[in-house]
DNA sequence: AATGAATGAGTCTTCATTCAT
DNA sequence: GATGAATGAAGACTCATTCAT
C-alpha cells in the first residue's frame, strides 16, 4: 500500500510537501496535475515550466492547482517524492527476495533503467531536476538520493563482509560507480534521438561493475 | 579521425560565444564577470542567478556586464564553454603523451577529478547547469559532453582493438561506465559538506573500471 | 468602388489589434484602458507614456494591461484603430445622404472638427502620433489616413466629372488642401490654450476651399 | 550673415541651445553632427534615434557629440533650430523683394516645397518631430511654427487692407488653410515612395488658395 | 470545490550621459 | 579637444499566487 511517509517529505523550508487535500476526496485531480507537472518540467524544466500549463495540461484551472499544492515548488516536490518512493519501495521488496549480491545489484540495475524507460517524461525530471543546484531543492532532493545510495552501499557492503567483494575499493567509491553508470546510462538515453530499450543495457553494466568489484575466483 | 577543428567557440545558434569585445581592452573585465558568474550561478542555478548579483560580485556596473556578454545566457555559455575547452584542451594534449588505453583511463580519470575539485563552483556549475532541460541549454551544452564522451569511446575502441579490452561491452556503455563513475563522484563532493580531496578517488574509480573491462588475464 | 472590407482590424503585421480577449467578459475595463491610454498618450505621447501610468490611470494593476493588450504598442495602435474607424465608418455613411460634392464636403468638413474637437486627448493623439517616422506605426498609421484620404479624393473627383470643380487641379492636390486645412486647424486648435469651438471653422474652410475650386459660375 | 539670434533659442527649459562650442573652433564637426543627428531621427524618429548611432554617422566618439550639445533633445532643437532659422531668414528677404500679396504668397509656396524638398531627410524630421506632443518639445518646435504662421498672416491681412482678399475669412483661418495646404503636401510626398519634384505642387496650391480668397474680380 | 480575472513584485536590458585617460 | 568604457536609472513585461464569484 502507498502509504505516504510524511515523515520523509519535509522540505528544506521545513513545511511539509502538500498531501493530497482530503484523504479520500480526489486523488485524480491530484494525480492529473502531478503528471501534468512532471510533463512540463520535463520538457521545459522546472524554472521554465508555466503553472499555467500545468493547469491546462491537466486540464483544471490555474486556481485549482493551488487547492492540491501549496506552491509550484511543492508540486515538483510532490512529484518527485511519489515517484521515487515508489521505485524505493518496489526495488526494497524485489531485492528482499534476493540473497546473493551479485543477483541484487544485476537486479537493482534491471529495476533502475526499467523503471526510468518506463516514462520518459518523469525520466527527464530525475535526471535534471533532482540535480538543481538551488539550494532549496538540492537538499530535498538530495536526501532521495541518499537513501537509495545507500540501499547500494548496504549491498556493496554485504559482498564485501561475504568476502566475494573487493575490500580495497570503499563501498562508498563503489557504490559511486554503480550508480553513476546507471545514471550516466540513463541521461544518454533521455537526450537521444532514437529510443532504444534502456534496460538493454542493465545487464553489460552490471557485468562490467561486478568483474570490477568481485575478487579474484 | 573524430578531432574537434571549430578553434571559435560556436553555440547552438551558430554564432561565436562573446569573446572579449575590445581586442585590446581590458580581458580582466571580462575574466572577472565569467568568474563572478560561476560563481552566483553556482550558488543559486542559472535562472535563480541575478545579473544585478553577478554584476556586483564582479564590481562593475549592470550594465558593463553588457559590454562583455549579450545577455544572461549568453554569461553561463561562455562560461561553460571557456572551461570545457580549456579543460579538454589540457586533457588531449597529456593524453597524447600515453599509449597504453589503461595509463589513459588512468590519467583521465585524475584528470577529471582533478580539474573538477580545483574549482568547486566550475564544478557545481557543470554539474548542475550542463544538465539543465531547458532546450536551449541542452544542445549547447550537450555538445561538450558529447565531445568529452567521444574522447573517452576512442581510448576504449582503442583497447578493445589491442585486445585488452572486452568486446563483449560497447564501447558506448563502457564509456558511459566510466564517465558515469567520475561524474556522479564529483557530484557526491559538491554536495558534501567535509571538503575530502576529490582526485584521490581516481585511482580506486579507474582500477574498478579497468578491472571490470580488461580481458582475463 | 473601394469599400474596405477588412472587418477586422488588422495591423501593418497582419494580426488583429488586440480584441477584447475574454469575449464574455468585461468589455468594460478594455474600454477603460484604452481610454486612459489616449490620454496619458495625448499627454505625454507615445515614447514617454509610462504602461504603469495608463494602468494607474485606468484604475487596474500594471500586469491587467497585458490581459487585454498584447503590448504598449498595441494599445496604441488599438486606440487609433478603434477611434479612426469608428470616425470613417460614421463619415461615410453620413455622406451617402448626399448627392453634391460641395454639400459633401461641407459636411465633411463639419465632421471632421465636430469629432476632434469632442476629444481633446483623442485629437492630440491623431495629430502627433498618426504622424510618427517610426517605422512600425507610419505604416499602420498611414492606412487610416489614407483610407480617409480616398474619401475625400472620390469626392473631388466625382465634382470634376460632375463639372462644378475644376480639371486643372488634380484630385490629389486639391484634396492635399481640403485635408490639409482641416488637419492644420486641428493641430493648432490642440495646441492653443483657449477652447474655442473647432467645428466653428468648418464653414469657411469648406468655403475658401469650394471657392478655389469650383468652376467659374 | 548667419547671426544666432539667441534670444529665441531659449528652450522650454529656459537655458540656450547649444551654440558652438568656440566660436570660429570647429563648426565643421558642430554642423557633421546636425547633419547626422537629422538624418538618424528621420529614419528613426526621435525617441528612437539613438545619440551612439548619430556619433557614429558623424565620425566621432559618443562622448564627443558632448562637447557640443548638452543632450539629446538639444541636438534635435539646435537642428529644427537652424534649419528653420535659414528657411525663414531666405525667405523673407525673397519677400521683400515683392509686393503684391498674390506674388508673395506664390513665391512662398515655391520656396516651402522647394526647401522641403531639397532635404528629404530634414524635411521628415519636421513633418514628424516639430509635432510631438511631448510637452517639452511642443512649446519650443511651435515658436518656430507661430513665427511662420505669423509670416503668412501678415500677408494676407495686407490682401485684406488692400481689397484684394476676402475680408469675411479670418486671416488666422486663411493662413490656415494655406499653411495647411503645404504642409500636407510635403507629408504625402515623404511618405510616398516615388520622389516626384514636390515643387511642382506649389503653383496649383498656391492657385487653388488664391481663388478661394480673392475677392470676386 | 472550482474558476480565471486580477494582481504587483521582480528583473533583464537599454541607452543617455559621464569622466578618466 | 577626443575618446569610448563605464555607469545606473528606468521601464516593459512575466507569471506565481490570490480571491470574489
Amino acid at each position: 500500500m502507498k502509504t505516504r511517509q510524511t515523515s520523509k517529505l519535509e522540505t528544506a523550508h521545513g513545511s511539509a510537501v502538500a498531501a493530497p487535500p482530503r484523504p479520500a476526496a480526489k486523488p485524480e485531480k491530484y494525480q492529473r496535475i502531478l503528471d501534468a507537472a512532471i510533463e512540463v518540467i520535463a520538457d521545459n524544466g522546472y524554472f521554465q515550466a508555466r503553472v499555467a500549463e500545468i493547469a491546462e495540461r491537466a486540464g483544471v484551472a490555474d486556481g485549482t492547482i493551488y487547492l492540491y499544492f501549496k506552491s509550484k515548488e511543492q508540486i515538483l516536490m510532490a512529484a518527485i517524492d511519489v515517484a521515487f518512493e515508489a521505485f524505493l519501495q518496489r526495488a526494497k521488496e524485489e531485492l528482499q527476495a534476493l540473497d546473493d549480491p551479485c543477483a541484487r545489484l544485476r537486479r537493482l540495475a534491471f529495476l533502475h533503467l526499467e523503471a526510468m524507460g518506463a516514462n520518459r517524461p518523469l525520466a527527464a525530471v530525475f535526471q535534471t531536476e533532482l540535480r538543481q543546484s538551488a539550494k532549496f531543492l538540492t537538499q530535498f532532493s538530495r536526501r532521495h538520493l541518499v537513501d537509495y545510495f545507500d540501499l547500494i552501499r548496504d549491498i556493496v557492503r554485504q559482498g564485501q563482509e561475504q568476502g566475494i567483494f573487493r575490500r580495497d575499493i570503499s563501498d562508498k567509491i563503489a557504490a559511486n560507480c554503480f550508480f553513476g553508470a546507471l545514471d550516466e546510462m540513463v541521461t544518454s538515453w533521455i537526450l537521444s534521438e532514437h529510443e532504444y530499450p534502456l534496460a538493454g543495457a542493465a545487464a553489460p553494466i552490471a557485468d562490467l561493475f561486478l568483474r570490477g568489484v568481485e575478487t579474484h575466483r
